[in-house]
DNA sequence: CGGTCCGGTATCTTTTTGGTGACTATGGCA
DNA sequence: TGCCATAGTCACCAAAAAGATACCGGACCG
């Protein structure tokens, strides 16, 4: 109760709660890293941001920072020189995810520290409060 | 520069930053919307998770709440009766995510208004207000 | 005896996602 | 002349995730 669970559209994409309408922006393998780095560097160019990300594949790269400019939240800015040059930077919107990133990434330190002390508790007696 | 992007392991999971490791554990297609019933309802049992949430498959709802379970978000409890009666629940660790769902729920409604100003910018000369 | 209820499994197919290697364009440089 | 650099594209393949469908166990009900 309390909360439905209609089906909704926005642009191109079709959910069931906000929370998949954001995944479905920001979530997946590379995007919330690259959104970070972009946080963190604020303008870069394609292989600063590929540097940047060692085992992203170029192909994932481009593919993954074009939907995000077509999500609105990258600003991608081509200048017309050779070799090429494509600078990369969040958009305002983009910029407000980056709190959203951080949540996630608060939480995720969490539950690391959760998970390391699961294992010291089922197994480990020696190296007790050592956080390495 | 400032973040490094080095391998890390947790449990069974790899990945380069917390943020990969919370969606390794809350995101995908249905833990999100899983876990916002779950916190919303307090206990649940598995038919009613599965009412409140149509389309997802009975498989799919199983597999997702069994990881849920391995990642000790949720509290699995099995009444031996018949028919079986199995209810869920979040656990302590599974409450401490439900800000970090707030959070990309708050971040997808900001979306969606920017998308419909979006829209309504570029096209609509009609219907104007009309949030139907 | 046959059906219903609930919470699953098992198997198969489809869709999505990720990854590799080859190819491209163009100015500058040796 | 030929090669480098950059930021791509394209065709193709493999793996993972999701989905459809069928089956199960066992008390109880008629």
């Amino acid at each position: 109760m309390g909360v439905t669970c209609t089906l909704k559209h926005c642009g191109n994409k079709t959910y069931y709660c906000n929370v998949e309408l954001t995944l479905q922006v920001i979530g997946g393998k590379w995007k919330p890293i690259i959104m970070y780095r972009l946080g963190d560097g604020g303008t870069l160019r394609f292989s600063e941001v590929k540097r940047s990300i060692p085992n992203i594949s170029q192909k994932m790269l481009t593919q993954q920072l074009r939907e995000l400019e077509a999500d609105g939240v990258v600003h991608r800015e081509v200048h017309p020189q050779v070799p090429p040059r494509v600078d990369y930077s969040l958009t305002e919107l983009g910029k407000s995810v980056m709190p959203v990133i951080e949540s996630l990434s608060r939480w995720g330190r969490r539950y690391e520290d959760w998970a390391n002390r699961q294992d010291s508790g089922h197994e480990a007696r020696g190296a007790a409060s050592a956080v390495l």
